[in-house]
RNA sequence: GCCCCUGUAGCUCAGCUGGAUAGAGCGUCCGCCUCCUAAGCGGAAGGUCACACGUUCGAAUCGUGUCAGGGGCGCCA
């Protein structure tokens, strides 16, 4: 509806060049916005303030040459010049009225777009490292993800989903070693952990089902595994150093176990936790099209492929026997290492190698999520895009800041190191799927999230989710009700009867719907689903004002349909962009 | 020290590529079920848009600076 009026309000400005009242040349395409006060209509143009002064013209009288150059339409009633040279469009009531058919006839379609069209996009989101479960900041990043892409879906990019698993370098071997030296506990060993394993519950599961499966194959004494080892850094020894000390742990495993075992070890600790990580994303209904294996871009060379590219380019420099990308050529605040003096490429060059293989798989854009600690790793990734000749503005990072739980007003103390974080299954145990997957994207993604358990968890109007979900519950409820009492309730087809629509709440209503297309559109271009999570609140609002203020069930046969038409078309609305988000739709509550 | 994010009602936040009188929810106060779910609705009070300059027809929005809060800065990932 708002193309519409742009393409009038275009066509006047043609004119008005064409008959010289406007400098020909280069016309803008005029603003068409939506207006916030309903006495300024429904939407309202401010070409005439910004072409005044090329016009040489006052704002209000060249205002008046493109209403009188407008061409004629039906869905517009009337157009008003006010204030400083707004031209306001008053739309005429079938062009409202229109959009009920529309809405029914469009189902799950109705505010879908091809602007996309053609276009592929891919998104990557949450890669948590593989050597835990997800916890509550991996959650927002799941839900913002999967909202932004499902967005990109619905305006007609062709969306890939992508899980970057980090399945090889230091981190994973320390998860293996803290399998294995739990598995030695079960087995009866006796030591001291080491300060930098894994300590949480499920490396201890992972253990015992290794001790179940294999009973003492994998046993080794710790006299054996700890001897000659440099001491672990604790509190009572300040002199340790807990990184040399785990890293020793880690080649006597290795070591005493041989590459078989140590492997099997190592994949066991991965492939569980990984299952975990997918079965808790698929439940809170985030799906993706590819997991993206660094190690499998470590073994088949593509990382000694880029790095010897950089290399051969004249990027990468020898110091302290390390390999380091200069990437201050290209702005980054210092240079970094790809290959370690031990002959390890870092996690970094993997990075480049992935990022690399994007481009090169040839998508449009390439869109990251990423928590907001990682903000300063954007310049050297793109530093490194460039130095490989490709076009680092292809490369979108998106920052999502942190989110707070909040329990009876009080923060919720998270730390990975005390053992008390709180995973997002947890979260999605106390608050259900549907409110953390609204909840999550009811901000927008660098904002700092207070994430209220309680407000989650409230079945109130109070609680943003039940207030949407109750309102599409309603409308069930109501069709159930008129079944039960009797009456016919299918609806005429096409436009028939909209005209008595007449009633303030319903022109709101209406109103509203319309939006919904321009909304869906605007949350996806700017990856900001939280203007849908906003919308859908109005539209709820508008729909339960609607409810309390007039009965729909009524005795007039011709009014009842048109009424019944309308509360369809809310459903179906409510329905596309709940489910845009995520979350559920029930038809009772 | 450097970098990123944020400062709008008592609280939590919207405010689209600058636009008309600054918007919601919660909280507070006052009302509304003989009626399709009161898990709902209506109304009232509540603001120096952190501060100062600048850009222009016009600034909460853009620019610069100041102040305040949060986060990040490793041959870790």
């Amino acid at each position: 509806m708002k193309a519409q009026i742009q393409q009038l309000v275009s066509q006047a400005l043609e004119r008005l060049a064409a008959d010289g009242a406007l400098p020909a040349g280069r016309i803008p395409q005029p603003v068409i916005e939506r207006t916030r006060d309903a006495a300024h209509g429904d939407f309202a143009c401010n070409v005439a303030m910004v072409l005044a002064k090329v016009a040489r013209c006052r704002p209000r009288d060249l205002a008046e040459k493109v209403v009188a150059a407008l061409p004629d339409s039906r869905r517009v009633a009337r157009v008003e010049i006010a204030g400083p040279g707004f031209i306001n469009f008053f739309l005429a009531p079938e062009a409202y009225r229109e959009l009920v058919p529309e809405i029914l006839h469009q189902g799950h379609d109705f505010g879908r777009s091809r602007i996309g069209a053609g276009k592929r996009v891919q998104v990557e989101f949450v890669s948590a490292n593989p050597t835990g479960p997800l916890h509550v900041g991996h959650g927002r990043g799941a839900a913002y993800g999967a909202a932004v892409a499902d967005l990109l879906e619905a305006v007609g990019f062709e969306v890939h989903r992508e899980y970057y698993v980090n399945d090889a370098g230091r981190q994973m071997d320390i998860l293996a070693t803290s399998v294995w030296l739990r598995y030695l506990g079960l087995c009866g060993e006796t030591f001291s952990f080491p300060s930098n394993g894994y300590r949480g519950d499920y490396v201890l599961d992972i253990a015992a089902t290794l001790h179940q499966e294999h009973g003492d194959d994998y046993r080794h004494s710790a006299a054996e595994v700890f001897a000659d080892l440099p001491p672990d850094e604790t509190p009572q020894q300040p002199d340790g150093d807990k990184e040399a000390h785990i890293d020793a742990l880690i080649e006597r495993a290795r070591h005493l176990l041989g590459d078989i075992r140590y492997r099997y070890v190592f994949e066991l600790g991965l492939n569980n936790i990984l299952d975990d990580i997918r079965e808790d994303l698929e439940e809170f209904g985030v799906c993706y099209e590819k997991w993206y294996s660094e190690r499998s871009l470590v073994e088949s060379g593509a990382v000694n492929k880029v790095v010897q590219r950089l290399r051969d380019s004249g990027h990468l420099y020898e110091k302290d026997g390390a390999l380091w990308f200069r990437s201050t050529d290209y702005g980054d605040e210092k240079d970094r290492v790809v290959e370690r003096d031990n002959g390890q490429t870092t996690y970094f060059a993997s990075d480049i190698a992935y990022h690399a293989d994007k481009l090169e798989r040839g998508f449009e854009r390439v869109i990251d999520v990423w928590g907001a600690d990682h903000h300063g790793y954007v310049p050297r990734v793109k530093a490194a895009l460039e130095a490989l000749g490709d076009d680092p503005a292809r490369l979108d990072v998106l920052l999502v800041q942190f989110a707070n739980l909040y329990r009876q007003g009080r923060k919720v103390q998270m730390s990975t190191r005390s053992g008390s974080f709180v995973t997002l299954r947890e979260l999605r145990q106390e608050v259900g799927r549907d409110a953390a997957r609204f909840f999550y994207v009811m901000r927008k993604c660098e904002q700092h999230l207070d994430f209220d358990l309680d407000l989650a968890k409230s079945q109130s109007s109070d609680n943003p989710v039940y207030y949407v979900q109750y309102a599409h519950a309603r409308v069930c409820s109501v069709l159930k009700q008129g079944a039960g009492k009797g009456f016919d309730l299918e609806t005429s087809a096409g436009a028939t009867n909209l005209e008595h629509l007449t009633e303030d709440h319903e022109q709101a209503l209406l109103r509203t719907l319309s939006r919904y297309a321009e909304v869906v559109e605007a949350a996806a271009l700017k990856e900001e689903p939280h203007q849908l999570t906003h919308y859908l609140r109005e539209l709820a609002n508008d729909f339960h004002t609607y409810y309390n203020a007039h009965q729909f069930l009524v005795d007039d046969r011709a009014l009842r349909d048109a009424r019944i038409k309308l509360i369809l078309a809310v459903r179906q609305v409510l329905r596309n962009g709940l489910n845009l988000l995520g979350v559920s739709a029930p038809e009772s509550m």
